[in-house]
DNA sequence: TATTGACATGATTTTGAAAACATAAGTAGT
DNA sequence: ACTACTTATGTTTTCAAAATCATGTCAATA
């Protein structure tokens, strides 16, 4: 459904909005090795973020990545569009061009509802409702 | 969401179910130059839906693909696991190692209704769906 | 039974995502 | 200024999916 380079930069999001506290950056390392992923491959990622101010970073001793107050009304779906682009959960599930329902494929109308759900779903969670405390624990993270 | 060898054999199924005629078998040839495939790759793909009997084939002369009676009671489903495996729909969509409501990730609870109702749906449309005539003209089939 | 037309199978090549490598650029402390 | 630390950027390598190539097998027909 998503690239892996998609599902590390949502947990590496949400790492972000779990563990940051006052004033602390997360450097690539650490989270890296939390969520277990590549850190070379992570670091891109996080950086494809960053252009596009999804994070922020601050660089040299104590440098790191944080999410500042901005960084956090954000949409999850902002994420993952970021890094797989805007066709995602948007293009026909047997890869035709075009996704419509003016030219449905066969299984247009089994997906869409669902389909579309998702992606509201996305679209109105944002990446601060991951940093309240009290969430349940979740494994690898 | 489906590798392309799964939605090629999607494809190709419904494809012969709604051009297939009574005693007529419809060659790689035809079907991968109807829906723009690449004809060998297509042909790998059959061979592998033929050898797990979810379609039928004869070889030699005036041979081709056709769908039995049984083939058509085939869910769509069973064609994706028989290409994708049996994990498509069922594994973490942050890719973490196991799915579940116990051990959910942080956006488990996002994805996974809407995920089971795709996949049954996906279990209860049988091919027998596509073989009725009166259905609308799908693009590209 | 020879030929032809189709599926079947194995090996190989191509392609692009994933990962690793190398180096630059910026910031904090000494 | 110098050093150490961390993000930023560009290049290269790895790997598996996608696609192609080459050859084998089977059935209809003349
Ligand atoms: S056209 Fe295929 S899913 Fe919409
Ligand atoms: S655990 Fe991630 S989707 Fe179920």
């Amino acid at each position: 459904m998503f690239s892996k380079s998609c599902q590390y930069a949502i947990r590496a999001t949400i790492y972000l909005a779990m563990h940051q506290e006052e004033g602390k950056n997360l450097g690539v390392k650490e989270i890296a090795t939390s969520l277990d992923v590549p850190q070379q491959f992570l670091a891109k990622i996080l950086q494809q973020l960053s252009r596009q101010n999804l994070v922020s970073s601050i660089k040299g001793p104590n440098g790191g990545f944080y999410l500042s107050p901005e960084n956090k009304l954000n949409s999850l779906l902002q994420i993952i569009e970021c890094i797989d682009g805007p066709l995602t959960l948007n293009s026909c599930v047997l890869g035709l061009p075009q996704c419509s329902s003016v030219t449905p494929c066969p299984l247009h109308f089994n997906f869409f509802e669902y389909r579309e759900k998702m992606r509201q779903t996305l679209g109105a969670t944002s990446i601060s409702n991951f940093s309240n405390p009290g969430l349940p624990p979740y494994p690898t993270y």
